[in-house]
DNA sequence: CTGTGGATTTGCT
DNA sequence: GCAAATCCACAGG
């Protein structure tokens, strides 16, 4: 009993279904508000950490017609941004002025290089350790733990040495995107936040009225309601 | 509440 | 050399 006992808790149990490669098989102005809603997973040693994501942004590969010259991937394949050309559902983490990270969902099909940058959490599993990865209190409010791209890397303990190139479809993968039954019916659309080039598209989404979007001031735009991907989970 | 400046990786000009 | 998909501390109203 002991050792049956022992054994099921080293194999953590993840909350809900992971997402199927499939889901990440389309362009990314299509897969960053279908992630809306849906749960980052991260299993550490330490324990499972888990945040929903309430709001992202969408950046453009090179073969657009579009052209995004906000998108790392914009000029071509770098030992940097290599991951957003390879197979779609991976994890595509890179720093930032010399401190932070960020980190971004690959998709598209094979050949094409888009991706989704995950912007806010509203934590949901891990919640002390995620606000004590941030130098925060235990009981800090939800919405200072991860709402902002770098904060929820450090909530998660998410780095580039570690996690760039991870799989996030893969059951086995300490890293994964997964869906619990929540559904978002209803998204926001504004233009992007931080950058300097291609600022008029409109490609950031977010959840309309939740407490742990970042710059919920900026938050005026059109609302429009999301179109599941049938092939979203397994 | 708002605005400003510092930290110091990565890749391009 | 410099700009960048950022965050935080701190100053001022």
């Amino acid at each position: 009993m002991q050792r049956l006992r022992a054994k099921e808790d080293k194999i953590a149990r993840l909350p809900g279904r992971l997402l199927r490669r499939s889901f990440f098989f389309a362009p990314p102005e299509q897969v960053a508000p279908r992630l809306l809603g849906k749960l980052l997973v991260h299993k550490t040693r330490a324990g499972v950490l888990a945040g929903r994501i309430v709001e992202v942004e969408a950046y453009l590969g090179p073969h657009n017609e579009q052209p995004d010259p906000a998108a790392h991937s914009h000029r071509g394949p770098t030992p940097r941004n290599r991951v957003i050309f390879e197979t779609a559902g991976h994890a595509y983490v890179y720093s930032i002025y010399g401190r932070y990270f960020c980190m971004n969902v690959t998709c598209e099909p094979e050949g094409q290089a888009g991706c989704v940058l995950v912007r806010a959490l509203e934590p949901v599993i891990g919640v002390a350790e995620m606000a004590r990865n941030r130098g925060l209190a235990a009981d800090a409010p939800l919405r200072e733990i991860a709402s902002g791209p770098s904060r929820l890397c450090q909530a998660l303990n998410l780095t580039r040495p570690r996690h760039n190139g991870v799989d996030l479809a893969d059951p086995d993968s300490p890293l994964q995107l997964r869906d619990d039954g929540f559904t978002a019916t209803e998204a926001v659309v504004t233009k992007r936040i931080g950058i300097r080039h291609a600022v008029e598209l409109p490609l950031r989404f977010a959840l309309p009225g939740n407490a742990c979007v970042s710059g919920s001031k900026s938050l005026t735009g059109k609302r429009f309601p999301i179109e599941e991907n049938p092939d979203g989970s397994e």
